[in-house]
RNA sequence: GUGAGCAUAGCUCAGUUGGUUAGAGCGCUGGACUGUGGCUCCAGAGGUCGAGGGUUCGAAUCCCUCUGUUCACCCCA
């Protein structure tokens, strides 16, 4: 026998179990986002680089390092996306998606590409499903769209995500913020780590959330970016809060919190659950009023994208409904194989879940079969049923077994399907 | 890209200072019960001990290399 031929590292098999939870959770998500007005649309898994060039900034990670870059037969270099948001607002751009209420609601969902290491939560090929208001500039729309997310974990019961905001001012204010933060962290660079030291020059906010305790003590002093915003930030992010409050959105206001995408402005926000590890954020977004012109238009946007196996491993699954067998079909002969296999047909028909023997075991193993498969009725042919057109109907909780003509059986189950 | 841990039956894992036929639980198959699940008892099948090399009389065990995987760093959903 050949050598077995393995899976990509970071490109997971998903199997039957978690394609349920992923279809369960996936589900749930595009009912909430319809509820909204969110409309569905489905976009190219691989685009041109230059969209995730210009739109996410060359000098981020994941346009520096994470991406899945090739170039086609025609040396055309085309790029498998690290995110959706780029790929949504080109669409909308290139599509003249524009809404009559001015604000364009769409979702996506499907697999993101990025060339990472694989640890928990975190995979090569991973599944978001994300939204994106286009055309408004808040921050009502803003509002919504937390308040959106909040109502999602609430609709979900998961209890244990916590939502955290920020604003991450915009072009006229962000650069002061920057300067002044750069000066107090070079007067501490003494105490800091050698990871923070390489920040400075490579995205010294994200010295800011630092694990390392020292560095932690050494930053309390720092800048604080709320304390930067020019007027028209401050008082977008003024009401971003104070509409929260008002539709009793809990969440708290997390300065340390920041966009590694360089599209993003003013208000961003994280949901982030402990139990996650390392990965800790389940969803995130913001918004990003310079992406459009980025790539050649012009809009207004704001959106999110939660991480799906991430949302997976933070829903309790305890009460989830799993499939239910209705009907074992178990063949008590061998003349009853095929009549069983088609009586399990019938009943398929009807819309129920039917399993039946398909390795010529014997009644007891059909039986332990259907116990196991936790099946809540079986049904027994065997050539006295044949000969009398007759079932065996047994109730696996109770145990109990009656002779039913075969012909009333399927009336009757008609009658409880109607009923 | 960096670091640490792990790799033994379908699954979860034991396996002593290197020692002869590599074990358990669960699962699977059959039987006790000629056509009846769960509980019990009995029997059975199932393993190139991740791969390759080395040390040794002898390696699942010690050493080296590789691969895979997990977690963490980085970064992010």
């Amino acid at each position: 026998m050949s050598k077995l031929i393995r899976g990509i590292r970071g490109f997971k098999d998903i199997s039957p179990d978690e394609a349920f939870r992923h279809r369960y959770a996936e589900d749930r998500t595009r009912e909430h986002f319809a509820r909204f007005g969110y409309r569905e649309v489905r976009l190219p898994l691989v685009e041109s680089t230059e969209l995730f060039a210009r739109g996410i900034g060359e000098a981020t990670d994941i346009v520096d390092k994470e991406m899945y870059t090739f170039p086609d037969r025609n040396g055309v270099s085309l790029t498998l996306r690290p995110e959706g948001t780029a790929s949504a607002v080109r669409a909308y751009l290139e599509g003249n998606w524009k809404a009559p209420s001015g604000v364009t609601k769409i979702f996506y969902t499907g697999p993101m590409f990025r060339y990472e290491r694989p640890q928990k939560g975190r995979y090569r090929q991973f599944y978001q499903i994300g939204l994106e208001a286009i055309g408004g500039p808040g921050p009502l729309v803003d509002i919504e769209v937390i308040d959106l997310l909040h109502l999602l974990f609430v609709g979900l019961g998961v209890n244990d995500v916590k939502i955290l905001v920020n604003s991450l001012g915009c072009p006229a204010c962000r650069p002061a913020f920057r300067d002044d933060l750069v000066d107090y962290i070079k007067a501490a660079a003494g105490k800091l780590c050698s990871n923070c030291l390489r920040r400075i020059e490579t995205n010294p906010m994200r010295v800011l959330d630092c694990k390392v305790p020292t560095c932690r003590e050494a930053l309390e002093g720092a800048p604080v970016i709320l304390g930067y915003l020019c007027s028209d930030c401050d008082d977008h992010f003024s009401r971003v809060t104070a509409g929260l409050t008002g539709l009793g959105v809990p969440y708290e206001v997390d300065p340390k919190i920041v966009r590694g995408l360089d599209y993003y402005n003013r208000t961003a926000f994280e949901a982030v659950c402990d139990r996650l590890g390392a990965q800790n954020a389940v969803a995130a977004g913001g918004r990003y009023d310079g992406l459009a012109r980025e790539i050649g238009g012009d809009a207004y946007g704001i959106g999110f994208a939660i991480g799906l196996e991430r949302l997976t491993l933070v829903m309790d699954w305890k009460s989830a409904e799993l499939p239910v067998v209705d009907y074992y079909v178990a063949a008590a002969t061998q003349r009853a194989r095929i009549p069983a296999l088609g009586l399990a047909d019938v009943l398929r028909g009807k819309g129920y879940l039917v399993e039946a023997d398909l390795e010529d075991r014997s009644l007891k193993a059909q039986l332990r079969s259907a116990n196991r498969a936790g099946a809540l009725r079986v049904l027994i042919i065997g050539d006295d049923e044949l000969r009398d057109e007759t079932v065996q109907v047994k109730d696996f909780s109770t145990g109990q077994q009656q002779t039913v003509g075969r012909d009333s059986f399927l009336k009757e189950l008609q009658a409880l399907k109607t009923g």
